[in-house]
DNA sequence: AGACTGCCTCTAACAGTGTTAGTTGGCAAG
DNA sequence: CTTGCCAACTAACACTGTTAGAGGCAGTCT
């Protein structure tokens, strides 16, 4: 929003742009992880104490907004070829790994539903993809939501605990075999499956569930649209 | 971990258990959030100053594990009737019933992997209705995670962001709104999908968009039963 | 020139957070 | 009585987001 309408046109710097907040916001997401993303430590990385940042942004959440967006800066669609649901696949794989690839990005784009420029940008581009496969309109906005709570989600379970106390996550590998041996261990009559199971289940990889995930969602997409074209050609006689 | 052998046969109350410990945590979370589920709070509600908490408890992280199980204690696999499909959407949709049922009770579970006595509980019964399905051992361990994860994501968003400033809650619904009418004003030779489907994108509730993409995980799951199912009738020549 | 206004940053402070060290009270066993 | 353990305590550290009020520095008007 805003109606900051200049165009870059002011020739001095004042030191402190929204712009150059949100970077070093960005800057320090990176290195510290967004447990250490505090006001006083985005202010020093701005040679500048805490309060001073309260006069560009309301609150810290106003500022969480702001950066969800620039996350989503250099995120981009994946090329125009192969059929849609090659090229849905291809964006849900980018987006997630877009996602890890900036760190702790999902912890803070998560639940935020006014949709910044930059995934408007997205949006847009999806949508129409969407439609020229086939879907009705009401399913593309549908089929869009869900892909983004998709990936969302499961990144988020991929990344731990909301509550990140960080220094973990190299044993997170570990902790998962270790359960894993913990579930061999049950009481076989009352948890059978589980125990038989153990291995497939503590088995795979993070890149093989989504993958796996993945490829179901796509399939139940297929079925949506056969019906709906299915439909179309019962229903209206010629064509 | 821990050795802790004993069967509940020393008869006095030592004032303070995990039991009770954790029990207490469930009050305050659902009475101020999970913002508002701080150590302090906690150990006054107990009648008793923080550091106390830190001998029965780790950390807090360790308080939210133990938390976590006694968030899915109450959960109840939904009746076997009807066919897989109708169990499954019945899984997921109670247990996304459950989780806003709880306050702000998906942001303390997410992300946290090894399941307590509870959800191991929830699991076997699933893990052993995808069997009985049909579904293949590797698969059922796929698809037991892809739930969970499904349904927990799409709470995740629905809640908002995880810094839960609290406060709005009421005016999510108007901000949805509010981010329709910003859609419908965007530039239309830009962005002529986001405009003329901005009614679609905006108006669905929670609700909708969350069977919508249920449905779609669960057709899924069919093509992936009728293609393993297939493939073994034809695999095995005789049968 | 002087006064004034708006912009931007500061210091000081408040109320709260998770967590550790070291200390005390009470109770059972030797 | 003394020993030792359990389970609570006080005090403190290093933080957090956020506000109030002060001060300087630019440009503009009288």
């Amino acid at each position: 929003m805003a109606v900051e309408g200049k165009g870059d046109d002011s020739p001095q710097q004042p030191g402190l742009t929204r712009q150059a907040l949100v970077r070093a916001a960005l800057r320090v997401l990176e290195r510290e992880g967004v447990g250490g993303l505090s006001m006083r430590r985005l202010a020093s990385e701005l040679g500048v104490k805490a309060p001073s940042l309260y006069w560009h942004v309301r609150n810290k959440e106003e500022l969480l907004d702001l950066l969800t967006d620039e996350l989503m800066a250099d995120a981009q669609a994946p090329p125009r070829e192969g059929d849609w649901r090659e090229q849905l696949r291809e964006y849900c794989v980018r987006y997630r790994r877009h996602l890890l690839g900036k760190r702790d990005a999902a912890k803070v784009v998560a639940g935020r539903l006014v949709p910044g420029p930059h995934l408007l940008r997205l949006m847009e581009d999806q949508l129409g993809r969407l439609r020229e496969a086939g879907f009705a309109d009401a399913d593309a906005a549908m089929i869009n939501y869900l892909l983004g709570a998709f990936v969302q989600g499961f990144v988020l379970q991929e990344l731990g605990p909301l509550s990140a106390s960080e220094a973990m996550g190299a044993d997170r590998r570990e902790v998962a075999t270790a359960a894993g041996e913990q579930l061999r261990r049950l009481p076989p009559e009352t948890f059978p499956h589980l125990v038989a199971l153990a291995g497939d289940l503590t088995g795979p990889s993070m890149e093989a569930r989504f993958s796996f995930a993945l490829e179901r969602v796509l399939d139940g997409l297929s079925t949506l649209l056969e019906q709906s074209s299915g439909v179309r050609e019962e229903g209206t006689s010629h064509e």
